[in-house]
DNA sequence: ATACAATTGAGAATCTTTCTCAATTAGAAA
DNA sequence: TTTCTAATTGAGAAAGATTCTCAATTGTAT
C-alpha cells in the first residue's frame, strides 16, 4: 500500500519499514501522521482518538503495536511523565533533549547534549561506565511567560 | 506509636510526619525501613514482600499509600524504569542524580548536578525558563565490569 | 482513659497494557 | 493483474498495575 496520508518524508519512512521487513500499513501511517501533526507529546488515548478520525476502525491494540514498532524504528520517542503515564512524540533528529512546557504542553527540542562530556567525567570520577541516559527538561516557554 | 523498627533518623522522620498531621504508623515505618535497608531501587512487589516479613498483615494498597505519602514528604523518590514500571528508593539528600547499574540494579548517587549551569545556558539560548528536570543515568558499575 | 480523625485490610473497581486468534491485507512473485 | 504468504489487524479476553470503598482499627491530642 502506498501513501495514505500526507506524511512528511514518506519515501524514507517507507524504506525504513521495508528494510526491516515491516509493512507500511494505513494504521501505522495514521499513527505517524497524528504525531507529526502534533507539536507536543500525546497520550495513548489522544493518539487513538486522533487516529480514529483518520481511520475509524482502528483498534487500541493496534495503536499500542504501531507505537512500539515506531519506537523500535527510532521514529517516535516514548516519555515517562511525572504522574507515571506515558506519552509519545515524533523522535527528534539526532540526539536531542525535549523541553516540555508545563503550561501549554508544547515541546522544544534542545540540540546540545551536555551528557557526552559529563559521561566521561562521571566514568573517571566513579569508575561506572555510563551506557545511556534519560534527560527531560520541564519549563515555561516564551509564549506562556506572562 | 513509637519506633517499631530500627529506622535511621527516626526522630526527625517522626517530626516530619507530625508536622503534616500524619500518623507514624508501623506500616509506614516498615516501608521506610525496607527502603533504607536496600542499596537500590525496589519494585512495589518487592517492597510489599519485604514489608510483609516485618508486618505480615500489611496489604498492598497500604504499600501504595505509604509510598505516595513518603514521596510527598520527599523521603522517598519514585523512578520510571525503561520498561515503564516504577520503583522506589530512599530520597538522596540534596539534589543528586541516581546512576542505575543495569546489570546488578544497584544505584550510585552522583552528587554533581550539571543542570544548573545548563539551565541558565538554555534559558539564554531559547528563552525558555527551565523549572525542573529529570535525569537518570544507566550504566555498568565497577563490580559488573568483567 | 476517651474521643476522633487518620489509617488500614480486603476486595471490588478501574485503568493500562498485553495476548489470542480468526480474518484481513501489504507486498513479493508469477 | 492475480496469486500466495507472512505480517498485521480488530475484538475481546486476560493480565497487571493502581485506585477506590467502607467497615474496622489505631495513633495521638486531650
Amino acid at each position: 500500500m502506498g501513501k495514505v496520508f500526507s506524511i512528511d518524508n514518506f519515501n524514507e519512512i517507507k524504506a525504513i519499514f521495508h528494510d526491516k521487513g515491516l509493512k507500511c500499513t494505513p494504521q501505522r501511517q495514521a499513527v505517524l501522521k497524528v504525531l507529526q501533526d502534533s507539536k507536543g507529546y500525546l497520550s495513548i488515548n489522544k493518539i487513538h482518538s486522533n487516529v480514529k478520525e483518520l481511520l475509524p476502525e482502528t483498534g487500541l491494540a493496534t495503536v499500542y503495536r504501531s507505537l512500539e514498532t515506531l519506537v523500535d524504528l527510532n521514529l517516535v520517542v516514548k516519555v515517562h511523565l511525572e504522574d507515571g503515564c506515558h506519552s509519545y512524540a515524533i523522535a527528534p533528529e539526532g540526539h536531542r533533549h525535549p523541553i516540555v512546557c508545563t503550561d501549554c504542553n508544547s515541546v522544544i527540542e534542545y540540540t546540545e547534549c551536555p551528557m557526552e562530556d559529563l559521561s566521561k567525567k562521571i566514568s573517571k570520577d566513579t569508575g561506572i561506565q555510563i551506557n545511556t541516559h534519560f534527560l527531560q527538561l520541564f519549563g515555561t516557554c516564551k509564549e506562556c511567560q506572562v
